[in-house]
RNA sequence: GGAGAGAUGCUGGAGUGGCCGAACAGGCACGCUUGGAAAGCGUGAGUGCCCCAAAAGGGUACCGGGGGUUCGAAUCCCUCUCUCUCCGCCA
């Protein structure tokens, strides 16, 4: 969520930069601002209903300790107007407010200087291209391949549970928790600091990373608790820092944590959410840096290229987009996709996502420094996935296949325990 | 799941209707003292919002969240959440 006060100091530039998402926000803007107008005079005019009811109060009590009864009985009469006056304005301004907070609801985060201009992913700036294309002698999709090796049952998740539940088997579950491992001692050898955070979270959670109250239809809501499932790991990760004032030399903190997320992807089918490309519970090693407002887009540089040496070391070709503003996720003020090729779907395939978020996430969670001057400052919130397990699953499998079986990327021999699928 | 006790500032902890934004202690910051440190002494610190061109200043709200009683609530009532103790159950 924007800070009213930043879009009124630097209305001409936010519309500007907003423009870029190929939507125009003049009028939401136009009205945030009217209604900050307004919610300023009805509570400036509270204050001065409740300031008279106060020292009218005070003078009551100071009559009573006299035992000028009376006096006070008169005093007391004249209260009755300022008190429903008062009730009247308190109510409007809560009114207000919430009718701000609505509107501030619908305003994206506004795009940095580098984003480009654009209404879709067509307009993606293709931003580097890593490594050659695999030339391949068999090309079997991944699902047929975890058929074939008996990897991962898509078949039986349904059985269980339902679509997109898959059962991840033998060397396919083996791979799996290698990867897992590998990217968290990454991370660690990064200096990041581990998490395991709870995979399910309270409705304030939900509310201060954004995901509540509008995009509840994503999440899996467990109703006799009021609980959601996580859709990323981002969510409890980033909560643990919601309605915390941290030091300054504190800054940047950098977590990274596994868990599993869970998306209802509701109104998704066809070709392109085959086996493993879109799934409704699925792994992710997520980091979440925070950082002083200063050195953000530093950390979103490394944390780019954070990610690139993953993909590097694992031998998967990939490239990095930097995202128009339209396809610029809502809280975010600048994103880098990295897509790796799927050499038998011959497609890209997203398997991270890096944001810098700016002060838009932090001014939700309430999460804030202390700056060298003793003053209150928001921080800067960053995350990424490194990586979303599936789609890296699905990959390996494709681009390593070899009529003789899959062979296993060098850095991960030490975690499976294998060197080849077959 | 049953029974009971609680939730006050950075922390501990007073406060049962007006003199309470809140005693006292610790911690923190600054100063004095010291060759330096510790101790000691002194001083100063809450947050949001509103008014003010700004600073100064003023107003208002905030004692777990929400609601109520009252001229007036940290204090009384209702409700929710959380924590602790005992019993039961359990990986």
């Amino acid at each position: 969520m924007l800070q009213v006060q930043d879009i009124r100091a630097d209305k001409e530039n936010y519309l500007a930069r907003l423009s870029k998402r190929g939507v125009d926000f003049t009028s939401l803007v136009n009205q945030a601002i009217e209604l900050d107008d307004k919610r300023k005079s009805v509570q400036s005019e509270l204050d001065k209903i409740l300031a008279e009811s106060n020292s009218i109060s005070k003078q009551i009590g100071q009559l009573y300790a006299q035992c000028k009864k009376d006096e006070a009985e008169v005093l007391k009469s004249k209260t009755g107007a300022l008190k429903e006056s008062g009730k009247n304005l308190e109510e409007a301004l809560k009114a207000t407010e919430q009718e701000l907070l609505e509107v501030l609801y619908q305003i994206p985060n506004v795009p940095s200087e580098a984003v480009p201009a654009g209404k879709s992913e067509t307009d993606n700036l293709v931003y580097l291209e890593h490594g050659e294309k695999p030339k391949l002698t068999q090309s079997l999709p991944h699902w047929e391949l975890c058929e074939k090796y008996d990897l991962i049952d898509f078949e039986l998740g349904v059985k269980i549970t339902g679509a997109g539940f898959p059962v991840y088997k033998g060397k396919g579950a083996r791979l799996q928790r290698a990867l897992i491992n590998w990217f968290l001692d990454k991370g660690i050898e990064a200096g990041f600091h581990e998490i395991q955070p709870p995979i399910f979270v309270n409705e304030s959670s939900g509310i201060g990373t954004g995901q509540l109250p509008d995009k509840e239809g994503q999440m899996y809501h467990m109703e006799v608790d009021n609980l959601y499932a996580i859709p990323t790991g981002e969510v409890p990760i980033t909560n643990i820092y919601r309605d915390v004032i941290l030091k300054e030399e504190d800054l940047p903190i950098r977590n990274v944590g596994h868990s599993p997320c869970f998306r209802r992807e509701a109104g998704s089918y066809g070709k392109h959410v085959r086996g493993l490309n879109r799934l409704h519970q699925f792994d992710k090693v997520e980091i979440v840096q925070l950082s002083h407002p200063d050195n953000s887009y530093q950390l979103l540089e490394e944390m780019s290229s954070y990610v690139q040496g993953l993909l590097k070391e694992l031998g998967l070709q990939y490239r990095v987009l930097l995202l128009c503003g339209g396809d610029t996720g809502f809280a975010s003020a600048m994103t880098y996709d990295m897509e790796v090729w799927s050499a038998a779907q011959e497609r890209w395939l997203e398997v991270s996502s890096v944001s810098n978020f700016e002060t838009f996430q932090a001014n939700r969670l309430k999460l804030r420094f202390k700056n060298k001057d003793g003053k209150k400052q928001l921080t800067h919130t960053l995350n990424g996935s490194a990586l979303a397990l599936p789609r890296i699953v699905a990959s390996i499998l494709e681009n390593f296949q070899t009529p003789e079986g899959i062979v296993v990327p060098q850095v991960l021999r030490p975690y499976c325990g294998f060197d080849i699928i077959n």
